[in-house]
DNA sequence: CTCAAGCCGATTGTATACAGTATGCCGTAT
DNA sequence: ATACGGCATACTGTATACAATCGGCTTGAG
């Protein structure tokens, strides 16, 4: 093996590209909720073949974040009450998944965390939506590495996939962000205290604020 | 619409027929445990080409049957504490699973339950263990079936994808067998007295008895 | 004998070709 | 005017062709 971690760089497959730039245009919005997606189109956008639009697509509905039509995929309209199904969902998965990181983080992944902690309040600070987005969202993937159980990784994961597009709207709002801003510093404390108790806590405090919140603002992606 | 399912048979496509016949030589064994996947090898010993093949070793890999190894895939060997991890995860999600479904369900659904259980109970008691792990799978896509929450049915469709070749183990003991059969009937019990408390820990105590039963048969797919 | 350069085979990634199937439109007949 | 039949169209599903890459092996030189 090369000492670094590649040579010079074996050009990122094709169909990690398209995954990418789906994942972007669902999130900000360009494919609206309730488009109808159709492999050709897509690919003579991206201006690639079929075949990693292709695996793409299944791979996202696999995941469930498109939804298959008789023929091709839907961008699904999210109801409020998927809104808060997923909720549920995360409140039991990430509040494990934060008591896993108390007691089985490294010192370096907690360091990490912090840093990536004060990048949030950075982007925060600098009223950078998109950018705090971006980094909670790294957040959230070094809190899962963190965590020694595999398939409770995966899990979250996968809810957290689904959970994006929401995610997204929720931190257009300062205030929210601050929240959630509020919530990850209590969990990186916990961590730094090593106290899975309060990691646990402070996961289901967060959970409880945003189901208050998606409960009263009827904001299901339809309204 | 036409009154009947279908009225002919659109031929299944080859891509579901061969994740059926994967799913079916990973659990039985024809596929081992460290043995490497190569697209085309696939291809050639089910007749068809490797475009099917290839989609579907990718949503394996994606649901975490199959590992990726840096060219194709791998069957994992699974460890025991792999094992312990997923039952972990199975712990939380089926025990809120069961709760749901104590609630949620409709009479129709409790009662095709309580038929598969009694089916469950025939392969059981003919020796079947073949066919019980068979009932036993149907029994709980059933019950995630009367499951309202579509992120936690989900979840924990994948969670039991998983486990599905320990299970198939873990019955090849008719004393496992019976232990599940009791859960199960607890399960129902519970539902048809629309209790979510008894659902939940019915479940919780079935697995903590799996548990006690991996932790001690050092029961990994190496040992 | 050892080490390096280069070739070869294996295997994936991507593009494209081909077939089958559903769908909607249009024309025609009643 | 409506209903029926057939054709054109728009897709997906599958196969195959082609490119790129990686690893091992061979061969040649020091």
């Amino acid at each position: 093996m090369t000492g670094s971690s590649r040579t010079i760089a074996p050009t990122e497959r094709l169909r990690d590209q398209v995954y990418r730039r789906m994942r972007e245009e669902l999130q900000s919005g360009v494919l609206e909720p309730g488009a109808r997606l159709v492999e050709l189109q897509l690919a003579k956008a991206y201006g690639v073949s079929r075949t990693p639009v292709r695996e793409v697509l299944l791979q996202l509905a696999r995941e469930g974040v498109l939804t298959p039509q008789d023929r091709g995929f839907l961008v699904p309209i999210d109801s409020q009450k998927d809104i808060v199904d997923r909720l549920e969902v995360r409140r039991l998965l990430d509040a494990r998944l934060a008591r896993h990181a108390a007691t089985e983080a490294t010192e370096a992944e907690i360091a990490a965390l912090r840093r990536n902690l004060e990048r949030q309040r950075a982007a925060h600070a600098a009223g950078r939506a998109r950018v705090f987005v971006e980094r909670n969202a790294e957040f959230r993937e070094g809190l899962r590495e963190a965590c020694r159980n595999a398939l409770l990784r995966r899990c979250a994961a996968m809810v957290d996939d689904v959970f994006q597009t929401a995610r997204s709207r929720l931190h257009e709002s300062a205030e929210n962000r601050e929240m959630t801003l509020a919530c990850d510093t209590r969990i990186v404390e916990a961590l730094e205290r090593r106290d899975p108790d309060a990691a646990e806590a402070a996961v289901e405090a967060f959970i409880d604020a945003l189901l208050a919140y998606f409960e009263t603002s009827g904001a299901g992606e339809a309204g």
